[in-house]
Order: structure tokens, then C-alpha cells, then sequence
DNA sequence: TAAATTTACTTTGTATGCAAAATAAATAAT
DNA sequence: ATTATTTATTTTGCATACAAAGTAAATTTA
């Protein structure tokens, strides 16, 4: 049946989009009191890993789209959470810095991942990692892909 | 180390908001000779499965959000590739018709998934199986958490 | 060293994704 | 039979994605 080719439920990528809309849906309710959204939470998990770093870096670590880092950088600096600086050296260079609020929200932020993993209770440990394993072996696939077309 | 609980590298989320964007950065170049966005052709794979559906059963097939859906109908329609007519018998239902030329644009279609599939073909279809049991356990988990709060 | 290129970011225009409000029509309840 | 509620869809306002164009500063070339 050539129809199976193209149907929804076959569709690796239909499942991603889904579960991935699932996930920053589900993730709302947990950083609203934060006040901030999820693309915003990525951005302060990465300057909670490495504080002190160049809007480039931050795009890398991310895979935030630059354009909109540029607006996210802007919500997170009015709520107070960080600041981005010019670099000395490099006028080119930004780097974010972490307010103390911004530093202080990561204890808040410290519950929610386990909040997080009890919606899927019913899935191991191993099989978490392998899932990881395999969404990186696409991940590194589609990306090998676009930089073969550049 | 409860540092290692916010890193970005350990968040499923992140992995799964990282691989579905790259897909339809991924699915661009194939889709643009049919001249259509990504959400656009999941709502086309839809149709082409089942012709002639409720605007409802189109929603709860793509998962594609209300809002969105109206958008990408009138969008759709502007491209001659469906028409949208309201039921005879309920006037609040509307239906999905594919035209000629939607009809006609699966053929083209039906190139596109072999050319995405080689893009990973270091997964054999036992890992991708096995992908998509996994995502689908992640993604019935949410769905249920979700369903909780309502 | 002046011109061309590269690098780091921002801006712009288009297309979703989503919650919430608005509309309109069908159904249920009183 | 009205009124209240539910169902189906659209509209609105905000927040990303993303490609492409624009800007500014550093680096490389000629």
C-alpha cells in the first residue's frame, strides 16, 4: 500500500511536533510561577548551567532561534532575571548575566523537573535514556542534512 | 549533584523541542515545490487519508491547534488545494473537501518520505519502532496530565 | 591601509501555537 | 417554549520560529 507512506500515525515527525507542543503545553501551569515561558526556561537553564556567556554560546547551547533569542533576551531583562552587556574586547560580543533574581529563581525552578517526570511515571529509567539515545540519532541526521544543503 | 537536574543536556523536553523543530526546517526544501509549510502538509496528509471530514475530525487527527487550523485553511484554500462548505444538517459543522489539484498534489507527496527516511538512515526500523513506541508513552503521559488539570 | 569578507546581533515579515473571548447554532433543562 | 448549556469554529493578543535583510565591528585580502 503506497497510502501507508503518507499516513499521520506513520510519521515520525507528526509524533515530535506532537509531543513536543505536549511538553512545553504541560510545562505552563509548572513556570507560571516563575512568570516565564518555556523558551524562556531553556535560556535560564542554560545561564544556570554557565552564567557569564556570549548571546552566541547561548544560541548554540539553546538551538534557539536567534531572532527570537533577541526578543527573549528582552522579556527576561524587563522581568528582571538578567542583563546582557557589551563585551570589552569585542564590541560585537553581548554577554547575559544573571540577576541575584535570576540566580534565585533556579531554587524555585529546582522542583520542577521532578514535577515534570511523574506525568510519565510509566516510563523507566532505561528507557528514558534510550529514548534520549535515539532522539539524538535523528536529531544528529536532520542536522547532518541541513548542513549538507548549505 | 542537584546541578545535574536543570542541565539542559538532561531535559527530555529539550531533545524533543530541538528535533521537531529541525524537522520542519528539514521538511522546507521538500515541501516548497508543493508550496506548502509543514503544519500545512500535515493538515494535506490528513486529507488525503480521509477526504471530506469535519473541521473537528481534522483538529483531533493533526492535533493542530483551533486557532492555527483557521488560518491554515484559509491559507490552503487561497492555494486551490481544498475548499471548506458548511454541513447541510449542522450549521455549525463545516467540512474539508480536497480539490483537483489537492488530490493531484499527493502524487508529488509521496516522493517526500523516502527523501526524509535517508536523512537518518543510520536508524534501522527496529530503533524507529521502538521511537515511536517511546514517544508515544511520553506523549500519552502529558495528555493525561493535561487532562487532570482541566 | 582601503576594500572585501566574516562575525555577532537585531529587525522585519510571515506562519504558527496557544489561551481566552466571541459567535452562532444545536441540545438540554425547566 | 424559553432559558441555559454545550458544541463547532473564528477572532484576538501574545510569544515564539525562521528566513532574509540590515547594521556594526573585527578580520582578512589585496
Amino acid at each position: 500500500m503506497t497510502d501507508e507512506i503518507l499516513k499521520l500515525d506513520n510519521q515520525l515527525c507528526h509524533r515530535f511536533y506532537t509531543v513536543a507542543n505536549a511538553f512545553a503545553r504541560a510545562y505552563r501551569p509548572l513556570l507560571s510561577e516563575l512568570d516565564i515561558t518555556y523558551p524562556q526556561y531553556v535560556v535560564m537553564m542554560a545561564l544556570w548551567e554557565q552564567d557569564n556567556i556570549t548571546i552566541h554560546q547561548l544560541l548554540h547551547k539553546t538551538r534557539i532561534d536567534g531572532g527570537a533569542m533577541s526578543l527573549i533576551l528582552k522579556k527576561l531583562t524587563t522581568k528582571n532575571l538578567l542583563n546582557v552587556v557589551s563585551d570589552e574586547h569585542d564590541k560585537r560580543v553581548k554577554r547575559v548575566l544573571l540577576t541575584q533574581q535570576g540566580k534565585a529563581a533556579k531554587d524555585k525552578a529546582l522542583a520542577i523537573p521532578k514535577q515534570m517526570r511523574c506525568n510519565f511515571d510509566n516510563i523507566s529509567n532505561e528507557e528514558a535514556l534510550e529514548l534520549m539515545r535515539l532522539v539524538d540519532k535523528v536529531s544528529n541526521g536532520l542536522n547532518q542534512a541541513l548542513c549538507e544543503v548549505k
